[in-house]
DNA sequence: GCCGAAGTAGTCAAATTTGATTACTCGTGC
DNA sequence: GCACGAGTAATCAAATTTGACTACTTCGGC
């Protein structure tokens, strides 16, 4: 899966509820709309998509304030809200994915309680390390003449190369979240869940 | 674009002339099922797809040989040729792809001269460079309090460290080709074009 | 002699992604 | 007072991707 779902289901829910030019607008002052697949077309798709498989709520409200034609606002539901934690969860974990959605995941990486963005990063770098030695083993049998592979053992550097500087990377964001950096879900000084209709998206452009 | 269309034409390259089915089992052989989207149906798309763009011939065969529906063989065009070697080069040099492309580039680097081969990983290097200084500058302009980033830094984090190691793999790349490792195309020694029909892929499985 | 598993070869519907395009409003200059 | 570019909000056709499915053959066991 792409990271759509996950940019898409956090951009909605930091405003609560939101139409899709706002969370389009969001992604794309974040630079998703280059390291992502977030595009006009895909956003609309998820939030229809997403809409009608009940993770998230569509109100239709009267045409727009300001131009264009009418629009359609969004807020998470109760299992909207799961889906979200559990992409949020599986984009920190998960070492099969594509970078956009590890890119994501330390986007939002403040929407969870501390212990457990650091036990999920551990996680990520012992599946990181094994991932590391099962490759260098699969390419490198007992008995097999190195040069039968050639430049195929290539492959097998850049995947060790790429391995260990992500669990490099995550070790050093385990070591500043221990130390207590960042605000995290549930902590004091936290962001409301909710944004302020009237207040700005710290994080996107300054239209409510 | 993904690499679908590298990993097919070089497939089919490989074999002279090639079915849907064989470079199907090239690809899974190679596991790119795994690390790239060469599933069934992106394979049979791309062949058909390519075909009618003039990339591929195709020509229609007499029902299988051995079970299954009437199969079709395709071979390169001169086009062909031409956007494979493109793919190919724009894989080893664009830092902005998906790391399967680059996966792919490597698997197929010998079918481009040693240096050539040499010139565009180092060309990889600069990109690499430049968009590591490149985040840098975008993500602590001065007069920025670094409070106000918050965690977001961490994303600048990860993208640095992956340039820097991408750029450390193909450095080292860049070593071993110009001491001479591996056979290049135009070399002595250099597999054959074409692999003869009787002979197994050295890279795939035995069926000729 | 035939059953089932494995292999061969490919198709299909549904979901997703892309890139362009539509449609309407506001402010600015002239 | 109106032409034009920028901003707002979304849609659409075409291309691609996914994952399951079809259909046919061969081979080993019983």
């Amino acid at each position: 899966m792409s990271a759509i779902r996950l940019l898409v289901l956090g951009a909605v829910r930091q405003h609560g509820r939101a139409h899709g030019y706002q969370v389009r607008n969001d992604l794309e002052y974040w630079g998703a709309n280059e390291w992502s697949n977030a595009k006009p077309g895909s956003i609309y798709h998820a939030l229809k998509q997403m809409a009608k498989q009940g993770l998230l709520l569509a109100h239709d409200v009267a045409p727009s304030t300001a131009g264009g034609p009418p629009r359609t606002e969004y807020e998470l539901t109760e299992a909207g809200e799961a889906e979200y934690l559990a992409l949020l969860r599986s984009a920190l974990t998960a070492i099969d994915e594509k970078p956009d959605m590890l890119t994501s995941g330390v986007g939002f990486i403040v929407d969870l309680p501390r212990d457990e963005a650091i036990k999920l990063l551990q996680q990520r770098v012992a599946l990181l390390d094994a991932w590391r030695d099962e490759v260098g083993e699969h390419w490198t049998p007992r008995g097999s003449d190195p040069e039968e592979w050639g430049h195929i053992g290539e492959i097998m550097r850049l995947w060790v190369s790429t391995a260990e500087s992500g669990a490099q990377w995550a070790r050093g964001l385990i070591e500043r979240l221990s130390s207590g950096a960042y605000v995290m879900a549930g902590e004091s000084g936290a962001r409301p869940e909710v944004l302020a209709p009237e207040s700005g998206n710290p994080y996107a452009d300054e239209n409510g």
